[in-house]
DNA sequence: CTTTAAAATGTTAACGTTGACATTTTCTCA
DNA sequence: TGAGAAAATGTCAACGTTAACATTTTAAAG
């Protein structure tokens, strides 16, 4: 591979301006300047980044970690982002952790080693000691952290999508259809959006929320089946990406159709949900990314962190699966 | 940060012992090995991995150029890669190319510049110009090249999907239940084994297989409907992933139901597809993605390329989308 | 023409590691 | 016990850039 001293030597100069030139420093005389890039040009000579990041002690990288995989929000997400960073001449590291300590453990070292300028993580512990083994460490490194989708650590910023937020929307909008016996389906830190909704009419929740978050697969599918059996709701809100498909699956299975016989509201808009004219709670992921990358570059000129957390508004987006009942 | 010199300080070692011991080289002696760790675990020390791969001339770095961003095939490809990957200590750097000349280019430079071993790469170029200016490049490069899903260049190990099996296996389902008046949507590249299956049982395809490369997704839409107001086929045979999107959208706008008024085979599975009880002609992903980590490894320790195509066969997955007809 | 400032380029060392080679320490066995 | 081999560690330079500083060239002004 040639180097700048290769480029120096046939442009007659040192390769100190061949340095400059590739960073464009105005100091370089223009005609200089267009005999090096010709050179380099012929020679095939690219700058060695990594000689470059050793001594300047940046990398111009940023490390994405993923926790769960499986879902085109990550995919959008990491477009966005890597299309944004790339525009400023940065480059994206990718990481799925799989909900594994071990691994995120690795993924953490092994990025610091790679010395990424920051790093985007979703939730990334399961338990508390796992939660202080992490904060402690990087707590330690001088790495700037932001959190994606979460916000367990107060000192790190954090951009999330305001989820309360959706499922208020999601419940209003159920209520004002004239649904009144409403199965939600998700995570347990919604319910107050929700419950929101109902007080705002002046009554309460059918019955019971549905504590979905910690267990399998298998144990959520039973329990939503039986909950509609027993319930017979009018509507059902899934109230996270994976509950769409948990929620459609029963729906097949129980063979009730949308919305003929059950009205259906889900979370997070896919291709799919909308050619299955499925109403959903969308959320704005390109302006979530867009900020995540300003957040990015502004610490590289700033070098200092003044933790922020940012919320995105869901939207409600009505398409064809929600029936309007009379009350 | 510490370096490795300070931990050496601090354990009465030269940093060269610092580095053999983090390499797990044998000749530490393990009392030395264990004073190191236990400074280093103290010290917050990581070694610097932009420092080793200057000096050692390798990265542990491989990129992923991704051309067609929305499809959750790639998330799949993608996540096995990269945990592939990272179980034998390497970094996967990702971009987007957005099919855009321009950004494809920058992206080469890019991770040339990081000096990445090796570079997956989606379809890259649009037309002739292009492909040359960017084989020429690749070829003086001294980087690894592997073709992900394409296989234009000779030069470069490719890895594929047998698509013409995939459409033969789709077309001979098909007429094993009975269709006659096929519609098949997708890239022409797949028309072989589309028209061997009509052959096997002695008929040709009932009318001219539709083209849709190179067009709008409008005029597609368009297009597929059109061919089955004209045509009624009594099944619509998808033979791309975004043609799945695009004949559902017909389908719907149709108001025709799946199965009852038109059979229905998908290509490329997804988890919709599998809720929807579409049959879809499937891809062993995940063996590919193996194959490609494979492939990456043994030129690190071979270093020696001979190109190999390698080509996966799909397979077919029945589910409720098609419906037998009498012949 | 000098003088002087500004512009352009050059010199040197350092970033933190590792490969090659040199040296010291420890162990083995006659 | 001491020679020789093996094990363990050390020294030094190099990877290809860039920051800091030094020097040369060019342009501007008197």
């Amino acid at each position: 591979m040639a180097t700048s001293k290769d480029v120096a030597r046939l442009a007659g100069v040192s390769h100190t301006t061949v340095s400059r030139a590739f960073r464009k420093d105005p100091k370089v005389k223009p005609e200089t300047y267009e005999r090096i890039m010709k050179i380099s040009e012929e020679l095939g000579y690219t700058p060695n980044q990594v000689a470059s990041n050793l001594r300047s002690q940046k990398t111009k990288t940023v490390g994405l970690i993923i926790s769960f995989g499986f879902n085109p929000f990550f995919l959008e997400i990491t477009h966005t982002l890597e299309t944004e960073l790339a525009r400023h001449g940065y480059r994206l590291l990718i990481a799925f952790d799989e909900d594994n300590p071990d691994r995120q453990w690795n993924i953490l070292q092994s990025l610091a080693s790679a010395q990424v300028n920051s790093i985007v993580f979703t939730p990334l512990y399961r338990d508390g000691n796992q939660k202080n083994r992490l904060y402690r460490w990087m707590k330690n490194s001088n790495i700037h952290f932001l959190q994606l989708i979460s916000n367990d650590y107060d000192d790190f910023a954090s951009f999330t999508f305001d989820d309360n937020l959706g499922a208020y929307l999601g419940a209003r909008h159920l209520l004002s259809q004239g649904h009144r016996n409403i199965l939600m389906v998700g995570g347990v830190n919604r319910v107050e959006g929700y419950t929101r909704a109902f007080e705002e009419i002046g009554c309460k929740p059918a019955f019971p929320y549905q504590n979905l978050s910690s267990e399998s697969k298998e144990q959520n599918f039973r329990k939503i089946k039986a909950a509609i059996l027993r319930q017979k709701p009018t509507a059902i809100f899934a109230i996270a990406y994976d509950m769409n498909y948990l929620a459609y699956e029963v729906l097949t299975e129980l063979n009730m159709k949308v919305p003929e016989d059950i009205s259906f509201l889900a979370f997070d808009d896919d291709r799919w949900l909308q050619l299955l004219r499925i109403s959903v709670i969308g959320h704005p992921i390109q302006a979530l990314a867009g900020s995540i990358v300003r957040e990015i570059l502004s610490y590289e000129t700033e070098n200092e962190i003044y933790p922020s957390s940012t919320s995105f508004k869901p939207f409600l987006i009505e398409r064809n699966s929600v029936l309007s009942i009379q009350v």
